[in-house]
Order: structure tokens, then C-alpha cells, then sequence
DNA sequence: CTGAAAGCGCTTACAG
DNA sequence: CTGAAAGCGCTTACAG
């Protein structure tokens, strides 16, 4: 058996100074209404009791709160390792914004059907929700776009599907497929195709879609996308897409792909099918995961700042709890040069 | 403004209900003594109003806790790009596991010494830490290390120091190093060479090389290491000890590494050197880290059991908070056979 | 600037 | 099986 430690109250630490439990809890909240002097022997005494502020009834008093919930919705099989690591690096972004804010974050994997829960807020958990994750898990989407038409206080970043109003912090898409595709023009590169859902329905997806597009136009070139087969891994769904350009005979010498992943798939084939990246194809992925630091070549890709999207995503939720305007918010990216766009060495395949 | 919306109590719920306020407690507590037609009237008008238990008041009055912290040290930057994937895999774990067992995480991702915070279970927001991350921040390790000499609850992945003295779950790291050791030995590698830290500190590491080195001895071939130079990163480690090792001219044709992030590094090198992989040298990695898949070749590696490692964790500290036995944990492996040790087709390097 | 007192919303002995 | 009552440890008007 653990000894049961004596944990100090506010009453403790007011004996140990000398004044009433009142004036403890103004001083330890720091209430500049409190002398100095007091405040020293209240801090100095509450250090030798390794006394801190239960939260529970701190809580349960000022009624304040200052958790955010964060829901990261994974495959229904929950399954961690397919997991696109993109998703993690914006966990990660979300969790420091938070801390910085002092805010702490609950932090749940939600996927199967059976084990969506949304009652962070309700049960005075949380303030609200920022969800984000794989846009195939529907039901997740559906589940967390009712919890917010029934009042919860949600903030997602993406924004899966049209069918969803969620309130939103997105990429930088259009800049950044524009960058990734100046970036194979200015390598060369003339039949880039899109590698991608045509009419997406990831907003994100179909922004960077019409970037791409319009960015070809300027420069006097036709786009032309080539689909994905559903109900395959992103990186396979990159090979097939791969596979099926090269069997459609059509010349292309570029490709700028909705994801990072698909742009590893794709590679992965055209080496096996003997084209040179960037020798024969040019490729442009996005999202800077860190997979593509370890490809070969290693791949050019647009990446978020992870950082700032923690940023948006935090404040945006407290907005929306603190009742404020409805500002969206967009996160810079950045072109991120490595070697699978240098430069053609050889005819169109 | 948003409209504050009424928030229905226990009391609000009881009138409807026509019963008193500690039936309704009762009632949604579960607990097995109320009548079962009063339960259904109480379930049915707390669905009505909308009504969820305040967990703060929950807590507080009754004392109990259902809320894990887990820290997830990271670099001294807090630079999550950069991060070793495999943590995240190991959170993702973490956090499904809790959620299993009905218990909530509080993630916080610690690195820059001035900001690493233990407070959760003094101020009673959990009931003890799961802490996991890099090696490398030695300040970090330490500070828990001192929360946990302090008398709070502690448990780590893999153990960092052998000054460190915090109850742990680790994976079979012997288990799989034999696997991978042996799987070279089958394809054909003889030369087979470590490449990781001599006398590592981090006991996992060390615990591989023991293994490694144990396998080789078995079939009659002598041990050898490849130390890795301190301040880069894995990647670039692992580049660098294959530069190395080719610069030696003492011939080698299979790499076990300490981690996955080294074998992509060394193999990246040893094709650019010229040396194929798996032709010319087997690689085998440990962690299981996706990038692996989109490495030409791909990684074989040896991949924890996420999933279990989650559990583990979780067990390990409820058993401490417990004051159970303090029983270690090992999480099972298993060999991901890929490409990139599939057999030699040439004379060793 | 400080203190006495009320009360946040529950859980849980205790009584019936 | 249910109810009346105490109290968890704070925060915050209110009074001085």
C-alpha cells in the first residue's frame, strides 16, 4: 500500500501564515490587491506545504475553466500506425499553442462508430472541442457537425465536406499549390498533372485542385487531373494513380499531388516502372510530413507551419466560446525544396 | 454574445423525475440499489434536460480521478516536425488505451527546460504521469525523474539513463533484436555490423545491442559496432556511421540499427555510395516507423505492438497509484519483413 | 488590505 | 429502496 500523503488545503497554508484562507486564495490567484509582504509568507508558506490550487473545486467555484478538448478522429478500425503523420504534427501544434495560452488539453483517438463522444462540454470538462483527422471517417464528421448544431463549441481544422459548417482553420492551399506548381513550371516540367478526387469533397483538396488548375491556365497550359480509386491507403492510391497515367499513354512529366502520401505512392511506382523522379517526372507533394525527408529522391513538398495552426485553431475556439466574430483562419505554408522536382534531364514519358 | 444557455443540476433532474437529489445521483452513478423503474424515470428526464454530471463537483466531492497525464518530452525547441514518429504512434496507443478503461488523457508536449510542468497530480488533475519522448533531453528525463523521487506517480517508456530509476514498460527489445539478427543471418549476411551508441544510456538501445551481439555470437560471428556522432540528428546519424563504416574499408554486407530514422539515414548514404540495398547490403531497423514503408527499399523492421504498449502504460500506473506490486512490463514485437534485407546478390563491401 | 460567510454541484454516510 | 443533510476545497461578494 502507497502511504496515503497528507495533502495541504488553503486553510493549511492560511495557519501556516497567519492569515485567513481568503486572503490565501487571492494571493496564490494572484489578486494584486494583496499586500507583498503578505503574499511573500503566503507563497513562501505554501511552498513548504507543497500546496497547490485543487483544480476540481477551483473549477467548481469560479465556474472558469481552461481545458480544451481535442478530438482526433482515426479510421474506424482505430488502428495508429496507418495513421497519416501529418495529423500527429498538428497535434503536436495544438497541444504547445495551449500550453502557451495556459490551457490544458484532453486529448482522445475516436474512430469506431460505438466510442464517438462529444461530452467534454457538457459535462464541464472542457470549454469546447478542436477536431481534426482522416476525412474518410464520415461518421465521425457527421457525429461532431450534429454536436456543434446542438450547441457544442466545436472548431475543426480542414473541413471535411460541403454537408459540414463547422467553423474552420484551413492551410494556406491556394498559395501553396500555387508555389508547388510554379515550382515544377520553373523546373521545366509542362504536362503536370493533378493527383487527386475530382470535385473533393475535402474543401482542402479541392482548393488546392483549383490552384493548380488556374496556375496552369496563367502559363498557357491545360490541367489534368487523374482520380484515386477509393477504399485504398493513400500511398497505394498514389501508385494506382501512377500506374494508370502511365498506362493512359498520355505523355506527363509532372505531378502535384493532394497529399504527401499519394506523392510517395506515386513515386514509389514510377521508379518501378523505370522513370526517374526528377529525371523523367517531376513531383510536388504537400502537407511536409517526414516521410518525405527519407524517400528517394526525397520530396518537395508544401508544408504548413504546424506551430501557427495550433495557433489559429486555439484562438478560433476561444473566439467562438467567447461569443466573438466568425474570423476563419488561413496558415501560412512554405515551399520545402528537396530533390523530386530539380529539373528534367530527358523527354516526356 | 454567445446565449448562456441553461445548464440543468441534479436538482433540476430530481424535480422532474419526482424524486429527490440523491436518488438522481444515485441513479446515474449506477449504482445497483435504486429501483429500476425510478432509474429509467431519472435517465429519461436527465435525456430531456440535457443533463450530464458536473465532473469537477463529481471529483471533488468524491475524490476520484479518472484523468492520466501523459508528457511527451521533446526536443529542447519544441520543433514537433522534427519528431520521431514512433512517440506518436506510442500516444496514439496511449491514448486509446485510457479511453478503454474509461480514463481521460491530459496531453502536454514538454521540451524547453523553463516550461516543463509535473503540477498535474498536486493539483489534482490526474493521478500520475506517463512519460515517454526522446533520449536526448537530458533535463527533461531528469526533471520527472525528481517529480517522481518527490513522491509523485511515474511511468515511463523505455528508460532513458541508468540514473534514471522510474518504473518502466519497454519493448522486447531483445526478443527483436534476436529476430532481426536472425533474419539477416537467414538471408544470407554475415558481416553484420551495429550501428548505434557504445555503453548506451538509453537502456532499450542497450538492451538491442545485447541482443544483436548474443544472436551473432550463437552463429559463430564476431560483434561489431558502429558509435554514432552526438548532435545531429537520427537520420543524419545513421548517414554519417555508414560513411564511416564504407570509409573503413573493413567490409561489411548487413546494418542492425539502433533505430528505423538511422536505417533510413544509412541507407540513403549507401546508395548514394553506390552500394545496393538489399544487394549489397541487408538493413534492418527497430520501431516500426512509417516512413519505412516509403523508403526505396522499404525497412524491415521490428515493430512494436502499439496497442499493447498503450495498455501496459496505462496498467503500470494505475498499479502504482494502486500500491500493487511493481511489476515491469515488456510489449511484444514482430519482424515487418519488407525489402530491404531480402538477400545478398554480390561480394560484401 | 483582510476576514467571515455563502455557495458552486455533486457523493455518501445515516436514518427510515 | 429513498430522502435529508453534511461537506469536498475552493472563489468571491460583502463588510470593515
Amino acid at each position: 500500500m502507497v502511504k496515503q500523503r497528507f495533502r495541504a488545503t488553503s486553510y493549511d497554508v492560511a495557519e501556516a501564515a497567519g492569515v485567513s484562507q481568503s486572503t490565501v486564495s487571492r494571493a496564490l490567484s494572484g489578486d494584486p490587491i494583496v499586500a507583498a509582504a503578505t503574499r511573500e509568507r503566503i507563497v513562501e508558506a505554501a511552498r513548504r506545504l507543497n500546496y497547490h490550487i485543487d483544480s476540481s473545486a477551483s473549477r467548481m467555484r469560479s465556474g472558469r475553466l481552461n481545458t480544451i478538448a481535442v478530438v482526433v478522429i482515426c479510421p474506424e478500425d482505430e488502428d495508429v500506425r496507418a495513421f497519416n503523420p501529418f495529423h500527429y504534427a498538428l497535434l503536436g501544434g495544438i497541444c504547445a499553442a495551449a500550453s502557451a495560452r495556459g490551457m490544458e488539453t484532453i486529448v482522445s483517438f475516436q474512430g469506431a462508430p460505438d466510442r464517438l463522444d462529444d461530452h467534454f462540454e457538457r459535462s464541464r470538462r472542457a470549454i469546447g472541442m478542436i477536431v481534426f483527422g482522416t476525412s474518410e471517417n464520415r461518421a465521425a464528421w457527421d457525429y461532431f457537425q450534429a454536436s456543434a448544431d446542438d450547441g457544442c463549441h466545436v472548431v475543426c481544422w480542414g473541413a471535411p465536406a460541403p454537408a459540414h459548417e463547422l467553423p474552420w482553420v484551413r492551410a494556406d492551399n491556394h498559395g501553396g499549390a500555387r508555389a508547388a506548381v510554379e515550382h515544377l513550371l520553373d523546373h521545366g516540367y509542362r504536362r503536370i498533372v493533378y493527383v487527386g478526387e475530382a470535385d473533393c469533397p475535402q474543401r482542402q483538396f479541392a482548393e488546392r485542385y483549383d490552384a493548380y488548375a488556374e496556375t496552369l491556365a496563367a502559363a498557357g497550359l491545360m490541367p489534368r487531373i487523374m482520380t484515386l480509386e477509393p477504399g485504398h491507403s493513400r500511398h497505394e492510391q498514389g501508385r494506382r494513380a501512377a500506374a494508370a497515367l502511365i498506362d493512359s499513354g498520355e505523355p506527363f512529366d509532372g505531378l502535384f499531388t493532394a497529399c504527401d502520401d499519394i506523392a510517395l505512392g506515386a513515386m514509389a511506382l514510377l521508379e518501378e516502372r523505370g522513370l526517374n523522379v526528377p529525371g523523367d517526372v517531376g513531383v510536388v507533394g504537400f502537407d511536409g510530413v517526414k516521410a518525405g525527408q527519407f524517400s528517394v529522391p526525397p520530396l518537395t513538398t508544401i508544408e504548413p507551419d504546424f506551430a501557427v495552426a495550433g495557433q489559429r485553431l486555439v484562438d478560433r475556439l476561444q473566439a467562438l466560446v467567447d461569443g466573438e466574430e466568425n474570423t476563419q483562419g488561413r496558415v501560412p505554408v512554405r515551399l520545402v525544396v528537396r530533390g523530386s522536382a530539380l529539373g528534367r534531364v530527358a523527354t516526356p514519358a
